[in-house]
RNA sequence: GGGCGGAUAGCUCAGCUGGGAGAGCAAUGCCCUUACAAGGCAUGGGUCACAGGUUCGAUCCCUGUUCCGCCUACCA
């Protein structure tokens, strides 16, 4: 045995025994046995840094598979990471722009280029933090979205779900980023509540004398105005309904019309319609017959267009805003301006305030899809965790609309389609010279022209990640993986992501698998400063989990996210119990310290169970059986909290407070039992590193090296592949007398809480006789619990009639 | 506007299906005792947000109130 420092030091350990790992393939299931157990990691930005959502989430799922793994299952966690269109183009476009240059003068192709070299030196550097983690993901199956095996599978789905009527192209107000340059799904639009003004603005009548005064927060939306509309149960404005107004700064000639969902309570009772900029307009617009026209002022950059009128084209729309506010108010049109505090969205990626546009884009119908997917969760398919989250699931599926998934970046899965430049027969007009196809087109199907031009357009991110579940296990193949591991065992995510990511992938996993993409949701909480806050770059409120394993290690850092992971509520991070169990650690390092030293010098093999110890052995190992138990059952559950606490307790508490105390008497000695509680010791540690390992792998596979000469079953060779300790019988007795000698001994009836009812009157009396009133440490009683001991298993042995010392 | 969650020791939080108020850190005191001073032993500290109700009994169940936080929504 090497000579051990007194403290454990994790700096130099982890690095070492995660390379054996994965030198030895530990984390590859294709050569095990048994039922399988898998989980598709949440593929993580190819752009992003391990933080601490990330580290949570991967932590969690750590302990799963590595408790199936020990708990012998075929176990097989699938990494990768997500290519993350806008994410990643705008990283590279920064990039290039600090080079003076920007995509469009690179040119399509050299941009792609650009961001694959991109991904090549950067993107593995998350991959790099998971392991530094110790994560145990099987990498020989590490895939990329945008890989070819999933873009094929991403081209497979596109088609038949376009073939199935599910996809189409449609030209309609859509959510823009200016910034980014293209549209966004409803999802990927923050709502932020702002102050902001509501303007006041008079449009004089065409006929007649007066005006109607209408009230906004966007002024500079007027000169798009193409009606204004009133409730037509509004007394106010009855008469005026169907009368024109001449809309200020161009004279254009607009009517105001009715609509019931204007609501008379909210400014004036009079609303401006842009149909070309606001989604409620536009609707108010269609309702009209004839339906009102829109007039597009505001280009895709969020410039004023030359349909504004000379007096703002070209101008930013904000500066367009101030402008026409001061003509207005020049005119004497500005009737006042009120403070008001409204819901603005804005960008996810850039946090640019959004402008809705008309611009033709494709759309997945997913109503048909969604039915099916509500009924996987309600018919209890899909199990979602904590439950709490199926309502939210549900009403959001319930009212969810098309989801747009083209998006006009470079970076993605191009859209496979083509246009047909030609259309020159009756069938390439009718179909609009749409062809879409899983290979690019040698010529139109239709007119037979070969003048094609691919769609411009990329595919949301999030639909290959909707796929994610069975595209890396092969699919659209029909491969071995696919029928062993499919469907996963449970996602572990962020309920962030719960629209985003764990609805579609359900909805694709029906769809294409004809089965739950999962079988169970785990969804955990987000991470939070001390205050409560979302840790973000912006609020510098950010903990980095890498500094966190370089002070504490990677076990202590684990040890405390799986604490903290109470369900359905956040965490909020606190680096002191982090330090508490760094504390942990080094205490269960002092321990088999303890243990082992004692080993050697009396030369112990672990040669038999100590099935037949006296009391105090008898103890332990039923309390580590009933930590097992709770272990499992915990786990199960998804208690990763409880869980922890329960080998917390019984490492501090149990084994070391009392067991490793108690077994000083027969160490010191020279007795019969010396070997006994030596095996006894060596078990129990043996068993609460493999209880302990899936949270702190490190450490504990570091002591299991170590009493590796003691053991009897030298085959396995390291803790990874070890059987997670099964639950064997309690002994309930043993546990009821110990319980008696802990009360004497502390005035605490057991350390664990448990209620104890029981008929041991006599020990009681014995144990109170001997201590007396004196003192109450454990310490100064150490004899007294030795004789104790000794003598609990002889009126145990006497009460239940069984023969001494057996 | 709708929905969800939280309010427990100085701080961060556990308390699963009602009957003991708890952990870690912090504080205080005593111990460098042959696994561990990154330790041990002990101590102090909470009308479990507030007001009602159900119950033999409520931190836990019900109702209401007040503060937080989050999700969601096309109020100009």
């Amino acid at each position: 045995m090497a000579e051990l420092e007194k403290s454990y030091s994790p700096q130099h350990i982890e690095e070492k025994w995660y390379n054996l790992w994965l030198e030895r393939g530990y984390f590859n299931p294709d050569a095990s046995q048994g039922k399988p157990y898998s989980i598709v990691i949440p593929p993580p930005n190819v752009t992003g840094s391990l933080h601490m959502g990330h580290a949570l989430n991967a932590t969690l799922q750590d302990i799963l598979i590595r408790w199936r793994r020990m708990t012998g299952h075929r176990a097989l966690w699938v990494p990768g990471t997500d290519h993350a269109g806008i994410a990643t183009q705008n990283v590279v476009e920064r990039e290039l722009a600090r080079e003076g240059l920007d995509r469009h003068r690179l040119g399509r192709e050299a941009f792609i280029a650009r961001v694959w070299k991109w991904k090549a030196e950067y993107g593995g550097r998350i991959i790099h933090q998971l392991k530094k983690l110790g994560a145990s993901c099987d990498w020989s199956r590490e895939r990329f979205t945008l890989d070819e095996g999933l873009s094929r599978a991403v081209r497979e789905v596109f088609v038949r779900l376009y073939e199935d009527g599910l996809i189409y192209r449609d030209n309609r107000l859509i959510n823009w980023c200016p910034r980014c340059h293209t549209a966004l799904s409803d999802l990927e639009v923050e709502h932020e509540e702002l102050d902001g003004l509501l303007t006041f603005m008079r449009y004089p009548l065409e006929k007649g004398q007066g005006h109607i005064v209408v009230a906004t927060t966007r002024p500079e939306t007027m000169l798009g105005d193409t009606a204004v509309a009133v409730n037509p149960e509004d007394g106010r404005y009855r008469d005026l309904i169907g009368k024109t107004v001449l809309l200020p700064l161009t004279g254009r000639s607009i009517p105001i019309v009715a609509d019931s969902a204007v609501d008379p309570s909210f400014g004036t009772g009079a609303v401006k319609v842009t149909p070309a900029h606001d989604f409620n307009d536009e609707a108010i617009a269609k309702r009209q017959d004839p339906p009102l026209p829109a007039v597009s002022v505001i280009d895709d950059r969020g410039m004023m267009t030359l349909e504004a009128g000379a007096v703002c084209e070209g101008m930013d729309r904000y500066e367009c805003r101030k402008k026409v506010v001061r003509e207005l108010k020049a005119a004497g049109l500005i009737e006042k301006e009120e403070k008001h505090r409204h819901s603005v969205g804005h960008c996810y990626r850039c946090k640019t305030v959004i402008e809705p546009l008309s611009t033709p884009q494709w759309y997945v119908s997913v109503k048909p899809l969604a039915e099916k997917a509500m009924a996987a969760v309600r018919d209890g398919r899909i199990k979602i965790v904590p439950p709490s989250w199926e309502n939210t699931y549900f009403s959001w599926m319930e009212n969810i609309r098309d989801w747009c998934i083209s998006r006009q970046i470079w970076w993605g899965h191009r859209i496979p389609v083509w246009y047909c430049q030609k259309m020159e027969n009756a069938e390439c007009t009718m179909k609009k010279g749409i062809i879409v196809s899983r290979t690019a087109p040698e010529a139109c199907p239709y007119c037979g022209n070969g003048e094609l031009l691919q769609d411009a357009d990329v595919l949301d991110t999030w639909f290959s990640s909707a796929l994610w579940p069975f595209s890396t296990l092969g699919w659209p193949d029909e491969t071995e993986e696919l029928r062993t591991f499919y469907p996963t065992s449970v996602l572990v995510t962020g309920f962030d992501i719960l629209f985003f990511w764990v609805a579609r992938m359900i909805m694709m996993g029906l769809k294409f698998m004809g089965d739950v993409p999962f079988r169970d949701v785990y969804i955990h909480a987000l991470v939070r400063d001390a205050k409560g806050q979302k840790m973000s770059k912006s609020k510098g409120n950010v903990v980095d989990p890498l500094i966190m394993i370089d002070k504490y290690g990677a076990d202590a850092f684990r040890f405390s996210l799986a604490a903290f992971a109470a369900q359905g509520r956040d965490v909020r991070f606190s680096e002191d119990r982090v330090e508490g169990y760094r504390f942990f650690v080094n205490k269960l390092w002092n321990a088999a310290r303890f243990v082992m030293m004692n080993a050697e010098t009396a030369g112990a093999g672990n040669d038999a169970p100590p099935a037949t110890g006296g009391l105090a052995e008898r103890w332990i190992m039923s309390r580590l059986t009933l930590t097992a138990e709770e272990m499992n059952a915990s786990l199960e559950d998804y208690r990763f909290n409880d869980a922890a606490s329960s080998i917390y307790q019984f490492i501090w508490h149990e084994f070391c407070d009392w067991y490793i105390e108690m077994s000083k008497e027969a160490l010191y000695g020279e007795g019969a039992d010396k070997r006994e509680t030596i095996t006894c010791l060596l078990s129990v540690l043996d068993a609460s590193l493999g209880l302990l390992h899936p949270f702190m792998p490190f450490v504990t596979e570091e002591i299991w090296q170590g009493i590796r000469a003691y053991r009897r079953d030298a085959a396995t060779q390291s803790i990874v592949m070890a059987q997670f300790p099964a639950p064997a019988a309690r002994d309930y007795e043993a546990e009821e007398e110990m319980s008696y000698v802990i009360e004497a001994v502390t005035g605490v009836r057991n350390i664990r809480g448990e209620m104890n009812i029981s008929p041991g009157r006599e020990v009681a009396a014995s144990i109170r006789t001997f201590t007396g009133d004196a003192s109450r440490t454990l310490k100064d009683n150490l004899p007294l619990i030795r004789r104790l001991a000794r003598l609990g298993e002889v009126i145990i042995g006497t009460d239940t009639g069984r023969p001494k010392g057996s």
